[in-house]
RNA sequence: GGAGAGGUGGCCGAGCGGCUGAAGGCAUCCGCCUGCUAAGCGGUUGUAGGGGUUAUUCUCUACCGAGGGUUCGAAUCCCUCCCUCUCCGCCA
């Protein structure tokens, strides 16, 4: 959410911003209804004062035990018309929030304009994706063959887009997840286990609904969903908190599966591991001071580049575009590697500062000094990493010419020693 | 799932349908006093949303778990829901 003073006044700042992240919205009802709310609050608050004043005279007659009836009757009245007011006040109100909750974050100053990934802009690489001159075989074929991977018990326990991991394919998850949790807690991460389903609060405060409801698993007969990432529960631990200064920033991380139903991504994708409606993922989130949150930002991305380095994995950082920004974001760097079977570059982390759009939703603030004022915090988020990409440039880039696959030095350690995966 | 108890300000805790934004205590901050320390005295300290003034403040409205209802008027009465605690049952 944006603050409602900036909305009011800068409409043209809004409109830009808006546009150019690529969203469709009717900001002129937005005025309109805001108009018509203001107007109606002074109405019904001018009538209520007036009720307070009125009932405390007949308090006093009755006292006095005096009659009242004639200020009763009137009173009457007057508090009719005041619930009719506040009846149409809420009914607005809640138009009034429903789209105040589909404006978009703005795009900070220093995002690239534009419109798709192509305009996005390509930061810095690391490594050589194209160390390995094999003859590659696919990671889901390579997968398959030592045992590592069933894709096909996947769907067949619950449908396409759900995997199964067996033996070292397994362990090596659970050996990423580790690793990256050990080095996040290095860099002064707290570990936190969270729920994997969360309320509809949950998710409107950071930003996942209303708009992006088809891509959930939804329990209907309990409202919860299923979280699409642990943004969600991280962020939300800090809900409804005022957090004294000195405690920012606030640096957590956390494993969990991750849910998304993709829909109308069917095709896309779709071989093997890289696009999958259940994925393990590693998160990292930080609640900061307002002046810190870009500094803040670039320590995040190190955070995740430095993941990528200790396993040694080449990838490049991308600078989104104001178009390609996710909804609550102002800014955001992805992370990518390349997958060299589908001789594509694939997203493993997302790095973005939210500024106070989640703050606001979420009703995250600080106190400045004891006794001061509060303020919304920065919240950013970034992944730390999502494994199956992950899994799959391993499967890919670690192959061996004897058709085995290496585990990365880094990753021997938490495999109880192994060097090679097998089934 | 069954039975009971409870949810009030930063915390503890009182509260007859009107005089309660809310007693009392603790804590906070400010000042006074006391030759250290401790104590004492006086004052202060919520959030949100309107409106006027504007980088000072003033004013109104709302908020005692949430949402409805009764009433001229509700923290206080009624209904629904949520949460916490205790006991029982059930299952990891």
């Amino acid at each position: 959410m944006l603050d409602r003073k900036f909305v009011r006044n800068d409409p043209e700042a809004l409109r830009k911003g808006i546009k150019d992240k690529g969203v469709d919205f009717n900001l002129d009802l937005f005025y309109q209804l805001d108009k018509d709310r203001r107007e109606l609050i002074q109405k019904s608050e001018d009538l209520k004062q007036s009720r307070n004043i009125v009932s405390k005279e007949i308090s006093q007659l009755k006292k006095e035990k005096k009659d009242a009836a004639d200020l009763i009757e009137k009173m009457k009245v007057t508090s009719n018309t005041i619930k009719k007011i506040d009846g149409n006040l809420k009914i607005l109100s809640e138009k009034l929030c429903e789209l105040e909750l589909a404006i978009p974050n703005l795009p900070h100053k220093s995002v690239p304009i534009g419109k798709n990934e192509q305009d996005s802009i390509l930061i810095r690489s690391w490594g050589d994706p194209f160390r390995n001159d094999l003859e590659i075989v696919p990671h889901w074929e390579i997968g398959e063959k030592l045992g590592l991977l069933d894709l096909e018990a996947g769907s067949t326990i619950s449908g396409s887009g759900f995997v199964v991991f067996r033996g070292d394919g397994a362990l090596l998850s659970r050996a990423l997840v580790n690793l990256m949790l050990d080095i996040h807690r290095d860099h002064g991460y707290e570990e936190v286990s969270i729920p994997y389903i969360v309320n509809r609060d949950s998710m409107i405060g950071t930003g996942q609904l209303p708009k992006m409801a088809d891509d959930m698993y939804h329990c209907e007969t309990d409202d919860l969903y299923c979280i699409p990432t642990a943004e969600v529960p991280l962020t939300n631990l800090l809900r409804g908190r005022v957090l004294p200064a000195e405690q920012l920033p606030v640096k957590l991380t956390a494993y969990s599966p991750c849910f998304r139903r993709e829909a109308g991504s069917y095709g896309k994708d779709t071989r093997g591991l890289i696009r999958v409606h259940q994925f393990d993922k590693v998160e990292m989130v930080k609640a900061v001071l307002p002046e810190t949150s870009y500094e803040e930002l670039e320590l995040l991305l190190k955070d995740a580049c430095g993941v990528l380095e200790i396993l040694d994995i080449p990838y490049r950082v991308i600078e989104l575009c104001s178009g390609d920004l996710s909804f609550a974001a102002a800014k955001c760097y992805d992370l990518e590697t390349y997958a060299p079977a589908a001789a594509k570059w694939l997203e493993v982390s997302s790095c973005s500062n939210f500024e106070d759009f989640q703050a606001r939703r979420a009703k995250i603030k600080f106190r400045k000094e004891k006794g001061g004022g509060t303020q919304f915090v920065h919240t950013l988020n970034g992944s730390g990493l999502a494994l199956p990409r992950i899994i799959a440039t391993i499967f890919e880039l670690y192959q061996t010419p004897t058709g085995k696959v290496r585990v990365p030095d880094a990753l021997v350690q938490y495999m109880g020693g192994k060097e090679y995966l097998e089934g």
